[in-house]
Parts: structure tokens; sequence; C-alpha cells
DNA sequence: CGCCCGATGTGCT
DNA sequence: GCACATCGGGCGT
């Protein structure tokens, strides 16, 4: 029994929904078939005051869908190379969003192989540029609505494992920032999880 | 293993 | 120019 995740989920506290997606299922539709995978590192990025969220000096071009509806995928490109997806969060206007870290790759692993071609399957999704390339996921999807079928790209519920367990800490790659925004503890892992 | 560094676009100083 | 919410290859231990 699954269900996608609904608009009222995404507009809260952008730190509770990065904690609450643990567990939840990433899916995109991808040339008529699912690639999934367990959201299992999820890190809380809270409008211009955070020194480590892109939106800290402001509305930008490229930064503009942080400020729009909750339940949108604002999705990045960084380093010449690499995309990262982001939900963002709380009411339109306030810049929040939370980096998708890590999955572990459920559905669609064939694919998913083939996207990440001699890369071991432990890291196929380890990280938030690995897991973007595994579910070709890239610029063509920023802005799209997670909430409303059918789209390429949503988010399931799924049953949390009775064995998995949240372990907090600090944000990751961003030394730059100042305190207090550096010791944020806003980065959430799910550990043990066996689905 | 770990550390170092190159790739390579975009936004800001 | 430079820094960046990164990754993967190369080489030393």
């Amino acid at each position: 029994m699954t269900e996608i995740i609904a608009a009222d989920f995404y507009n809260r506290e952008v730190v509770t929904v990065a904690r609450d997606l643990l567990g939840l299922r990433l899916v995109r539709r991808w040339q008529g078939q699912r690639l999934s995978g367990v959201i299992i590192e999820t890190e809380a990025y809270r409008g211009e005051d955070d020194l480590a969220c892109h939106a800290h000096r402001g509305q930008t071009k490229r930064n503009a869908v942080m400020y729009g509806p909750p339940g949108h995928a604002y999705i990045y490109f960084t380093y010449g190379m690499h995309w990262c997806l982001n939900c963002v969060t709380g009411p339109a206007g306030y810049p929040a969003a939370v980096l998708i870290r890590a999955l572990l790759p459920v559905e669609g692993l064939e694919q998913i192989a083939a996207h990440r071609a001699g890369v071991k399957p432990a890291l196929w999704c380890a990280g938030p540029a690995r897991l973007t390339r595994a579910l070709a996921i890239d610029g063509a999807l920023n802005g799209c609505d997670l909430t409303s079928p059918p789209g390429d790209l949503w988010i399931e519920s799924a049953a949390l494992p009775a064995t998995a367990e949240i372990v907090t800490g600090p944000r990751v790659g961003i030394n730059y920032a100042p305190e207090p925004w550096r010791s944020m503890e806003w980065n959430f892992k799910l550990v043990e999880v066996h689905p």
C-alpha cells in the first residue's frame, strides 16, 4: 500500500520534513518504467539566514524554485558536472529545501546499473550527485511538482523497517559556513535498513 | 585504505 | 577570478 506524498507534508518546518523523508521511497518514471529507492540520507537548508543555504544571498535565477510552493523539486548543477535534488518545503516565499543525499536502490536495478556502469552497487546511490545520475534526474526536472500525478518524479509512503534508526549530525561539505550554521545538526541518516 | 586533484558550469565578489 | 550543498581516478601507504 503506497501513496504519493501530498503537498501538506512538505508545507512544514524544513528540519521536520528532512527527518520525516527518511524511509520514504523516491520514484522516477523513466522510459516507461519505475526507478526507485528508499531515502536514507537527507539534509535541511533553511532560509536566507542560514549561511549554508543557497538562498543566503537572496533570490537568484538559480535558486528561484526554493522560493516557490512546497512539494516541488529544486535541482541545481554544481562543480561543472553534477546535479543535486532537493524538495522545496514550507510556504511559498520562504526559501527552504531538503537535499536528498542517499538512497537504497529498490526498483529498476538493471537500469540503475546501466546508468552507473563501472561503479560498485553499494555506491550507486550513495551521494547526492550519484543518485541523480542513477535515476536519470537532471535540470530538465527542475521546478517539477512532486505531488500531482502523473509526474516523472515523486515520493511515496513506505513501511519503515523496525530495525531502522535515525542518526543526526552536522551537514556535509559546508565547512566554509560560519557558526552556528556549520554545526547545526540538520543531516539525517537511516541506518540498519533491510528492504 | 586514504589523500590529492582535475573536471568543468554558474553565480557571486 | 574564485568558490562551490561533488565525484572518481591516481598514486602513496
